[in-house]
DNA sequence: CTCCAATCTTGTCGATGTCAAGTTAGCATC
DNA sequence: GATGCTAACTTGACATCGACAAGATTGGAG
């Protein structure tokens, strides 16, 4: 693809956010080295810190394009028509399929937590968290509040995620994330 | 209490344990470094390694411990006579009491995963986990299957820990998690 | 064509994890 | 009570890393 390797990259941010992210697939958030994303994309190994500032600083940029991508992936479930479980099985979907993206969104301390970018992304998925609690129905509810059952939707959906991919599940459930996820998030809101 | 340091220090292991859990709980496992904490303790700098061999062998100790910690408080609310909801409360308590030790539990990639002493403490709190959801009759589960109602009260509280220790919930929560985490529960297995 | 600013490189520093080899001390055994 | 063994701890060294400073290169605006 790059014969010759030009002084300027061209598209360094986007190269070293994808090889971050299969980086951090591979071993950890906390095994991720700047020098070896440098080395992966072909550039010296202070190049990163040019466009991140700082390791916290490209974990945040990763961190804030997962909540993207998540606030994406439930507005795409919600004009779908999907409901509230659809929503839940797309949370843990999103969770598995970018699980580097995850990995970093909800460690603050692996981040610039002032971060604008950040917060306008975490804000995005935050709304389409509420658009999506908010289609359920009196029914579904059983008497509880709102408030309280959009908080048990995404406790019970981000648990299952973590737990699924801390490999912390018992092995017999099998591999399809989803279908567990669907069964699990059924106890919450099927209707008594 | 020490005015001389002697060559050996007597207590060391569990002392860089306690320091360790003490500097996580401050600034996260990823910014632990064993070098300040064998200055924490007043060792020199390759001391932790002797006792734990490794950064993950005294990540993997720290985990064993918390699973040991975490089922004595679930076999003593059982003890008590408690439910599901009070298993679960526990459950987040030793999350929010203990966040260094939780925060190291669930993430592999720090530990190693063949380790003999972690597996025992972790069966030890999956066993406690079992008989905390073994509690719960047939007028709660709603007729839903018995494995899947101990996933989903597992996920629902290890998400809520996860959630509130990240600082993603809503500000207007308060700080009481304990509280937060009994209103929660509720919705999953409230009567009807 | 000129100049400027963004992009990337080179060089360097302190700090860290880990290994190897040496030192000290507790402790059983004679 | 001296001896020897083993665990506990130290000292020294090395490769690697994150971060910073200063310089080189390039694309593009005017």
């Amino acid at each position: 693809m790059t014969d010759t390797r030009p002084y300027h990259h061209g598209d360094l941010r986007r190269t070293l956010l994808a090889a971050a992210a299969e980086a951090i697939t591979e071993s950890g958030p906390a095994a991720l080295s700047l020098r070896d994303l440098a080395r992966r994309a072909g550039v010296s190994h202070a190049a990163p810190a040019h466009h991140f500032g700082d390791k916290a600083g490209l974990l945040t940029a990763l961190a804030a394009q997962g909540f993207g991508y998540l606030a994406d992936e439930l507005d795409r479930t919600r004009a779908a028509g999907g409901g509230v479980l659809d929503a839940g099985v797309a949370y843990v979907r999103f969770a598995v399929t970018h699980r580097a993206h995850f990995a970093v969104m909800f460690q603050p301390e692996l981040l610039n937590n002032t971060d604008p970018e950040l917060h306008a992304a975490q804000d995005r998925s935050s709304s389409a968290l509420s658009d999506a609690v908010a289609t359920v129905d009196r029914t579904e509810l059983r008497g509880a509040d709102a408030r309280i059952a959009g908080l048990s939707a995404w406790s019970i959906v981000h648990g299952f995620a973590t737990l699924w991919l801390s490999g912390a599940l018992p092995a017999d459930l099998g591999d399809n994330a989803e279908e567990a996820a669907r069964q699990v998030i059924r106890g919450l809101f099927a209707p008594g």
